[in-house]
DNA sequence: TAGTGGTCTAGACCACAAC
DNA sequence: TTGTGGTCTAGACCACTAA
């Protein structure tokens, strides 16, 4: 037990194999556990603590440094650092996304989502475009090398704040004048212009990964140290087991609960 | 492009408002994704490159720190600098992992997981007791505040390999009388304890979230600097919706690919 | 304006790996 | 033994935030 009071100089094995700061970082982890420092309460200063632990600048920062990759803090510049609040969370469930029926009452599948939760949705189309399809997507697609397809890049965000971003793959195959192509694809969406040709949707599948994210990825998500991505890859299958449109979704993983219900067998 | 031949000192820009460090960052990422450097390739050494880039060794290192966090360096003390090479990866279709079939040929999923790969599977028992629900446990089971549970602690591990951590959590009221609540639970495991009682397994849950690994599990599952982990909370049904079993596991984010296929609807 | 975090310099000594 | 990365010191100046 810490008290944070009184206390000049705090005790730190200087002969030991254990470096300074992995002791630091050991001993403000343990009083954020402890609640000493709760959830948005600001850490006593960088000069105080260095201080207080009798190190230099650059061995607390060291310090500081593995909290921030571990998700712990949040630094404001000028104010101070803070104990992560752990986000508003999002709970999504796959099955539950693409429901026929919102199709069919004239919603894209995030309007409909975004609609049950009363938030401002708000969709960034930021490249569209006809192009060979990437080695990577075609393999997943089943599609020949160098396939056209419709690559429809997007960034979701709810109430200004950014939720995703989201690459669709369709084959050109599919696409060929429809909707799809153009910038509004119209009521319904991607997957109401596809089974308006026919092109019924039998069955999906999502594959996730996770990973930190690019610097891209942080600045266009607002993404903060230590917070993992989601990568969703969903393949929209017909019944003979084509696939009629990839989707690779990029989701900061501190935002979210992804939930699969499935029977047992 | 840069050649990495005849460079005296790279050209930064040091009176702009991007710090050097991320300047630096940005160069060498690109190189690794421009090839340059490729998987498994040692960099030059931190004094080579501090000199090339014309500054100071922590600097330099405070911009190798970023690569680390993203996960594309592995760094080995004594040895060098190395791009990560992408960890063998393996992939998980939640619906299959618990076939009961599997149960009744009398192995646990994981032994026949393992089986189906040729990997000398292990499983360590770390911890096994009967003990009051932790709150956050109980709620998702749907127990009374205080209701005892048998916790099974345990870690898998692949040919010697770390693969997961996992809890489970069965309600006493369940356990109570079988081998559950032993060291070995006998053919089938746990599950097929549960389905002689008559307790019948109907459906599952899972619900997936992704973070920074604790300085516990990294050490526990050997994960490097920049690799993010899953959680996976699997709650186990019987037809009248009561939860027989919950699961939390902790996996290393880069040894898996989690696949969920689902109807349309 | 005072205090905070962000960046950078110029050294030093150590443990470890490879030769 | 030599070179590598790991840690630490003791400063300095800057940009930003809040009072």
């Amino acid at each position: 037990m810490r008290t944070g009071e009184n206390v000049v100089t705090e005790q730190l094995d200087r002969v030991g194999s254990v470096p300074l700061y992995a002791q630091i970082a050991d001993a403000l982890r343990a009083d954020i556990r402890s609640g000493l420092y709760s959830p948005g309460v600001a850490l006593p200063s960088e000069r105080k603590l260095m201080d207080r632990f009798g190190v230099t600048r650059a061995t607390f920062r060291n310090a500081l440094g593995q909290l921030r990759s571990e998700g712990l803090l949040t630094i404001e510049r000028g104010a101070g650092a803070f104990v992560r609040r752990p986000s508003p969370v999002r709970r999504i469930v796959g099955p539950d996304r693409f429901l026929r029926r919102d199709r069919e009452q004239g919603q894209a599948a995030y309007l409909a989502e975004m609609e049950r939760e009363r938030l401002r949705p708000e969709v960034e189309v930021i490249e569209m475009a006809r192009t060979p399809v990437p080695d990577e997507i075609g393999e997943l697609m089943g599609l020949d090398e160098g396939a056209d397809v419709v690559i429809r890049h997007r960034r979701y965000l709810a109430s200004g704040e950014p939720l995703e971003l989201a690459t669709s793959y369709i084959p050109w195959a599919l696409a060929k004048g429809t909707a799809i192509a153009k910038r509004d694809t119209g009521p319904g969406g991607i997957y109401a212009r596809l089974e308006e040709r026919g092109h019924v949707i039998a069955n999906f599948e999502e594959q996730i990964t996770a990973r930190m994210p690019t610097p891209e990825e942080r600045s266009q998500l607002q993404i903060p140290e230590g917070v993992p991505v989601f990568r969703i890859i969903r393949r929209a299958y017909d019944a003979e087991h084509q696939v009629l449109e990839l989707c690779d979704t990029i989701m900061p993983a501190d935002r979210y609960v992804l939930t699969y219900p499935f029977q047992a067998r």
